[in-house]
DNA sequence: TTTCCTATCGGACTTAGGTCCAATGGTGCT
DNA sequence: AGCACCATTGGACCTAAGTCCGATAGGAAA
């Protein structure tokens, strides 16, 4: 991992602790985003780019936790790595069952640290590269006009031509266009690669 | 949830508390097993039914998070709450990372418990028609030949009969017979249903 | 050896899917 | 009114997929 292709945010109000923290991490090679409190990482315009979030529990304002669940409600799904000098267990458990990646106690190591940051990374790398792929996907599904969205379901549930058509009511002749233009406007190069797209998209049916 | 759609596990070594939430369990109207150590609960025959494990931390022989491992190792999905007397962060922290549903200290809520449990039996009550769902579709495809699963590797991926024909060194007739064959053994009522069954099964391709 | 399964193909069709070209009618915007 | 876009369909064709019947051949098990 070079700098420049993943960023560190490091919230908290504590300015001596947020700066060593800011200095271990730069070191490791990490391009870093301090902040003192949540609402100045809110305002942050951030870069789409693997990132995390190394978050204080306690802060004034927003506390860490509640920073947590306000990503979540905003649909911001970077990793966090909690940090705090007096935790107890509750807090602890509603942290990672908010999907905390690492939660430490200081002082912690500093090795454990930098580890906990290159495996939050690593997972948000993942999950970027899902999101660009989910972005596309949904990009090229959003110039389908309805009909074709509908033409598009009735496809990829395996139903052949003539149901669909009976389903809305045209003739196949109808649906024949409609279906080409479908694969053409999602670029599948065949029903099996739609059929994953309407996966992934969860159109189509039960929403497995 | 009747008493007999599920069944709750109690590990306690301390006799008295493990009677107690056998007693708050059953009283809710759950079948309870208990056990005073892990290895009696390893050697229990489970059910396949929606179950959640309630799981002490300390614990002489194998220890709950041991247990947890084990279970992780075994393939054994069951969701686990945990109870500890005296429990620090980084305990709660790996329990958590493996998957536990709850991290209760000791005296807990009775109905905090209960709460729990439900909701524990709630996620496996979804994991486990998911496993039967999984089950009946791997004994579906373990009918299939050898040659027949390669044909279904690649018609999935979205390849024409001459092409899958090319691919596999046969004539496009074989493998039209092959295909036949494997919509019928798969009982798939379209290909889309034979797509998703393959990404279910992971086969075919990147494994996403 | 006989039987069963698997894998292999051919012929003869039927059905389904897809393309190109062309055309009609409605809607909404300029 | 003119234009773009959408939904709709027809005709002519071509290709792909699937079905029924039959047949060969090798390997494994009874």
């Amino acid at each position: 991992m070079s700098a420049t292709d993943h960023v560190v945010y490091v919230v908290d109000d504590d300015s001596s602790s947020r700066q060593s923290l800011e200095f271990l991490i730069r070191a490791s090679g990490s391009t870093v985003h301090a902040f003192a409190s949540a609402k100045e990482f809110l305002r942050f315009p951030r870069p789409e780019l693997p990132a995390c979030l190394v978050l204080d529990v306690r802060m004034p304002g927003l506390t860490g936790l509640q920073l947590q669940e306000e990503l979540a409600r905003l649909g911001v799904r970077v990793p966090i790595i909690f940090i705090t000098g007096h935790g107890d267990i509750p807090m602890t458990v509603q942290a990672m069952k908010g999907g905390a990646v690492e939660f430490l106690t200081k002082p912690f190591r500093e090795a454990e640290m930098l580890r906990a940051i290159a495996q939050a990374i690593e997972r948000d790398w993942i999950a970027h590269c899902e999101r660009l792929e989910m972005a596309d996907l949904r990009r090229r599904y959003a110039r389908l006009t309805p009909r074709e969205t509908e033409v598009m379901a009735s496809v990829v549930t395996g139903l052949l031509n003539k149901q669909v058509a009976a389903e809305l009511g045209a003739a196949e002749k109808t649906i024949k266009a409609h279906r080409g233009r479908v694969m053409q406007k999602m670029e599948a190069t065949s029903l099996a690669d739609l059929v994953r797209m309407a996966e992934k998209l969860r159109v189509g049916a039960s929403g497995n």
